[in-house]
DNA sequence: ATTGACTCTCTAGCGACTATAGGGTTTATG
DNA sequence: CATAAACCCTATAGTCGCTAGAGAGTCAAT
């Protein structure tokens, strides 16, 4: 049942800074400790530390998650904080989204300017780099 | 003509900051300075950091940059390592694309999970984050 | 002479870790 | 039982591309 945190780490997926990261940044709670000063840790950690992990995967921040998680641990609140947190989350995730396929299309329309191995000073991407005024 | 540094990032759109900044990192050459040590700049220094602007806009790092103004100093040579630039940069670009969207996709389906202001106990959302395994 | 606007260097901070150094502990093997 | 391998500890520095600040110096105008 007891484990310690290369155990933990190995069945989370996490890497052992990590978890202790999280720790110090108090997402999860200070773990007990064994005679020798090994961090101990039980099921219940590892639940805790791969619903961390499941929110990272979402992109969420550690501020973000530590929200999350005091939540839950008001189960009779209600939830409407979670639906702010996850609202804000997707419209940034959009944001992103946009910004990103605008510059996917600028590298396409840049990568065109040079066909392949030309002399530097020829190069219509260099060209192009040094002319364009403003995006 | 010359002009101190105040002006050239006011003629260039960067924050005073970034210049030293780009200076720190070999990105331009160290200006001259006066003789009250302050940096001195001309319209050379404009283009060359409106260059670097401009590829920071389209999300090239400043080593990538750095690569493309090393060739841009030797005309003579092939400009293969820029097409290798853009196209390894594209291919940044699209992966993280995929990424994001598939990241939009489970958070809209996550959202769906709640209503409105349920108690948190009976949030689906909370539920969905604590129960999923791996993504 | 004194303000104010500008500049200088140096340092710390952001986020979410990773990696290292320099130790201590536990476990397995001979 | 001694020793080596494997594991763990803390503390610190580094990543990237800057931003923000302290504390000092410079320059122009009033
Ligand atoms: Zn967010
Ligand atoms: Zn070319
Ligand atoms: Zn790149
Ligand atoms: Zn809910």
């Amino acid at each position: 049942m007891n484990m310690k945190i290369g155990t933990l780490a190995s069945h989370t997926g996490l890497s052992i800074q990590a978890i202790r990261y999280y720790e110090q940044q108090e997402l999860v709670p200070t773990p007990g400790r064994s005679s020798g000063n090994y961090r101990i840790y039980d099921e219940t950690s590892v639940k805790h530390l791969v619903f961390i992990k499941h929110c990272r995967n979402l992109g969420l921040s550690l501020e973000e998650i530590k929200a999350l998680l005091r939540v839950r641990t008001k189960p009779d609140e209600t939830c409407s904080e979670i639906n702010h947190i996850i609202d804000h989350h997707v419209a940034v995730v959009d944001r992103r989204l946009t910004e990103l396929q605008e510059l996917r299309q600028q590298l396409g329309a840049l990568r065109t300017k040079c066909g392949e191995n030309q002399a530097a000073k020829d190069c219509g991407i260099l060209r192009e780099l040094f002319e364009i005024t403003s995006p």
